[in-house]
DNA sequence: TTATATTTTTAGATTAATCTAAAAATAATT
DNA sequence: AATTATTTTTAGATTAATCTAAAAATATAA
């Protein structure tokens, strides 16, 4: 079954709007997300209840057919690799490759694809420290805690972000707070919910919202 | 100014389609080169023309403008250095590329199509020999000969096709005229007008047809 | 040069994806 | 439970790209 670039964009946005498997996604949950309006969001439920990619009842929202999920997390896959290749080949940074993958995840080749992935080693995650499915949709979700959610002297590794913006790439990049670095989280203010934290033998202060964005791996 | 994929379509056919600057392509070269009805093209003329991208003059043909030949060589730039890319780091080979470049050289950023050309190390050529603009859209046309023109003794290097298609490129690997391969023309059968040529100290015989679709440089 | 054939264009429909405005269903609140 | 607010769907249009069938223009041949 053919799918073109609009339907994999729900299917994607669907995907990403589920917490877990079962929970239904709202249709204003999905227009907001794809910038477009409920009543378009409708139409195209619609068809892909009819491609049998998503369970829709009216009113009741939607999740994904197994067929669903596995065309949603293909595209992931296709995503991911494709910003590794950007960043690890064509030298893009971090907080440029959003945007170009998003074309390049529609190409349409699995082989291309599994051909990419083995050119690139089989890398795990993307340059965002994101998961990258194999060929079969399989992938480990690491179990990564945000800043905000350590206690003090508690060291770990940078190794993923919840946020994936450009600014706070930016930010990121420029304060040193790449992924692979190792930190420890030495106090929390308790006037604004700031954390100062050790890098490379200095301390440094970042704010809740970064702190809340910035994933551990302990 | 943005252009559809179909526009980038329309575009690249017309230039392949100019044997020379100057002259008209008609309506009906442009359907059936891809695969449309006239109707079709005579719609998508008018919005060209609006863009301009192309000169158009009703029931005249049409010729590129400056800005319509520099985008459809921005196309075809993309087309082969994709080409490239996947032959020589996804171990495609010269018959599997096209479809998928035909893809490829819609997605939208010269940036990356610049550091893949750097990547490449600046390829002069695609997997079948045919030149790659430069980001300015320059090129050099190698004097390239079909080897149906060429005189009994005279040998040279199998440097481009004029037919792409994956039956023509499979039934040339088979037979080891690949590019870059010395040959020498020893004779043409009067009878059906095939040649017998030398090769790697073998004499093979290949038929008008593909002799006409080979193309030697001396 | 008139008649015939071919090519190209117009007119009017169709399909995918979108929109606005209004109606219907569901959820929240008094 | 009745009213209000929110969410979702329907109805009807719009835009890009396509199509078929018919008309118009150009080219070819008698």
């Amino acid at each position: 079954m053919i799918t073109s670039f609009t339907e994999e964009n729900y299917l994607k946005s669907i995907y990403h709007l589920s917490p877990d498997e079962g929970t239904a996604v709202n249709t204003n949950a999905i227009a907001e997300s794809l910038n477009t309006k409920a009543a378009s969001v409708t139409d195209m439920l619609k068809k892909l209840a009819d491609k049998e990619f998503i369970n829709y009842i009216k009113y009741q929202g939607v999740t994904l057919t197994p067929l669903g999920r596995e065309r949603a997390l293909n595209i992931i896959r296709k995503h991911r690799l494709w910003e590794v290749f950007l960043v690890e080949k064509l030298n893009f940074k971090w907080d440029e490759v959003h945007d170009l993958a998003e074309e390049l995840e529609h190409i349409h080749s699995d082989l291309l694809i599994n051909r990419l992935d083995e050119f690139l080693e089989f890398p795990k995650t993307d340059p965002h420290g994101d998961p990258i499915p194999d060929k079969h949709g399989k992938f480990n979700v690491p179990e990564l805690i945000p800043i905000s959610k350590l206690k003090n002297e508690t060291s770990g590794i940078i190794s993923g972000v919840r946020e994936h913006s450009p600014l706070f790439l930016k930010y990121l990049e420029k304060t040193g707070l790449v992924l692979g670095q190792e930190i420890k989280i030495k106090e929390q203010i308790e006037f604004d919910g700031s954390f100062i934290i050790s890098i490379k033998e200095n301390d440094i202060m970042i704010s809740r919202e970064v702190a809340k964005n910035l994933l551990i791996a302990i």
